[in-house]
DNA sequence: GTTAGCACTCTATCTATCCGAGTGCTAAAT
DNA sequence: ATTTAGCACTCGGATAGATAGAGTGCTAAC
């Protein structure tokens, strides 16, 4: 168990590094004033904690840097969030005060705006696209052989795609389809739309439209919904900033992680709902052993979750970004969710 | 005037160049089986075409590197497109062969093919969306109070936006307001709808609808169209395995410079139509002063232009480029304009 | 006009050296 | 039994020569 004094120690030494991002000697934290014991005795204390692996030093003589298990300890036992200035907060605030017509926009703002106030990278993953009803289907004509049908959903996200029409299908044949389609779909979820079209629409079709199939191969066409992730960045180049990364190397790969599929999948496999920080190694996916991530999700029409993170050094100013990400979160679900949109 | 050698050497030179990204001495260019003067006499070939501004030293007594002057009168008078090899041809024509669903998919294939070949940067900018024109609106309700607004274009472009719908006005409003709207509003390019709707809707709408001012701060709100453009990126880390980028603060500059919007502004700055080539300081962007830049253009709808680019150092390979850039926006054009989309 | 020869220049790399920050240990002080 | 002062030791990073190599320009011979 680790005494008063240590935690004390260990919570200094987090900090310190937090923002040197150099080792942190016992002569540094000595000098605090706060800190009313010699250098001597702070060795002691953090040889001790090395030895409980809560510390590592850089090479023999150097100054001491938290381990992972220190950040851990850190996290799990010394983290308080972060009190932020009345003017961040306002200036947050007021960005939300802006009236979003499209969904997208409220979530590349959020990105934007955590990013800059973190100087790391966010990232934000939309709610599952198969996960969400249908709501509206249609199918508009653009030339004599193609068209778009638009599928929109219970959270207002709306897919498109451009499907060839036959020639031989006509407007009237368009309404009917659609009208039936959208009786019969209304509020399926559309991962389901697939089976639904083949058990219980293809009958409904054979009996009441001309080219059945035809129709029914542009509808099987127009139904797949593939691609199922959006995803949104912002401030990538911002890591490149902290000291951990003045290598070129270090760059393009953690560059290509983030641009990778394998960083959506890390980020679903969070354990769902609230806050969660993985640190280093601790994350699975090879590429990021240096940094930390911070999740949360947020929500869309009440339940449909989308996750919001946050990626940095595993020096991390970890008070700071839960405090954002936090809060970030919930005004980003308030939006999405306000019944009564600001007029004006 | 340039003697017939002094081309041959040049060009030699810059296609050295282009591979080894070092300084190229006399000595190696008197190596090559098909040079046959000594390096004495390259030395005093090479001094001359320095002193005309198409060659530079990096230092007093480096080899010679390619001065702007030089790459551009290499584009303007040596560079003929390379030839690919048979099987990369047929890789690039399959990739086409698949079934796009949405355009969006098509165009961001583009840009990675594009940039999978010639390991540099690919940008693609879609066509100037307020010059599409109007084909099909759509308001759908997701809750009491919220709506989509769905706007379909002649290219097959779906734009969509949250709108709020105020209870007072029932499915039949929005079925007859829908009606009036694509009624008279067909074919109207998007930059106009604002413009259409005070001037002739307004007053329809007025005789014809219940809540008139509602309905009215809805549709102003709805037909607003911003954010113009559509980006599209593909290998923005290709160019950081190039040698001229091997440093951290160029590195976080060029990032800086791709992600912001004054590129977009570079891009459409372009003379219309056909390829184009602009080396290094020829563009006017800080930030890609050691950047060369081409670009051509692919249509949609026959009409509608979007821009394709490829960014890379310098020291591109301009042949190579310039056959892909040119064979993936001729495929591209084709792919959209094709009237009967490939079945199966 | 071309080429061999040579002195000269500049860079990149390697090595040696030195400085400072920091540690661990021991012994004295509290 | 802690705490602290003192000291020898370690290691990384910066600095300064020294050296090798690639390349040039110039001159004189071919």
């Amino acid at each position: 168990m680790l005494t008063e004094r240590q935690l004390f120690l260990l919570q200094l030494l987090v900090n310190d590094y937090v923002v040197s991002a150099e080792p942190v000697g016992s002569r540094s934290i000595a000098k605090r004033e706060d800190v009313h014991f010699s250098p001597a005795t702070i060795r002691n204390e953090l040889a001790d904690l090395e030895e409980m692996g809560y510390l590592e030093k850089t090479h023999l003589s150097s100054g001491r840097v938290p381990s992972e298990k220190g950040y851990r300890f850190y996290v799990d036992h010394l983290l308080s969030p972060a009190l932020l200035p009345d003017d961040e907060m306002g200036n947050i605030r007021d960005a939300y005060q802006k009236k979003f017509s499209e969904t997208e926009e409220l979530i590349r703002v959020t990105a934007k705006i955590l990013s800059e106030f973190t100087n790391y990278t966010a990232i934000m993953i939309g709610p599952e696209l198969l996960e969400m009803k249908m709501k509206h289907i249609q199918l508009v004509k653009l030339s004599p052989t193609q068209g778009v049908l638009i599928i929109v959903t219970d959270t207002g996200h709306v897919e498109n795609r451009v499907v060839s029409v036959p020639d031989s299908i006509k407007a009237e044949d368009i309404e009917k389809i659609v009208n039936i389609l959208n009786e019969k779909l209304n509020m399926v979820p559309l991962y389901q739309l697939q089976n639904r079209l083949n058990a219980e629409i293809a009958d409904v079709l054979r009996n009441h439209v001309r080219d059945y199939k035809r129709v029914m191969s542009l509808l099987t066409e127009g139904l797949t919904i593939n691609d199922p992730e959006q995803i949104f960045y912002s401030g990538k180049s911002n890591m490149f900033s902290q000291p951990e990364f003045q290598d070129v190397d270090k760059i393009i790969s953690l560059l290509n992680v983030l641009e990778g599929k394998e960083i959506v999948r890390e980020l679903m496999n969070m354990p769902a709902k609230g806050l969660h920080i993985r640190i280093g190694r601790e994350n699975k996916l090879i590429g990021i052993e240096d940094c930390s991530l911070i999740t949360t999700t947020y929500s869309i029409g009440g339940e449909h979750l989308g996750t919001v993170a946050v990626i940095g050094p595993k020096r991390m100013a970890y008070p700071r970004v839960v405090t954002l990400i936090d809060l970030v979160s919930k005004l980003l679900t308030e939006n999405l969710n306000k019944q009564e949109r600001k007029e004006r």
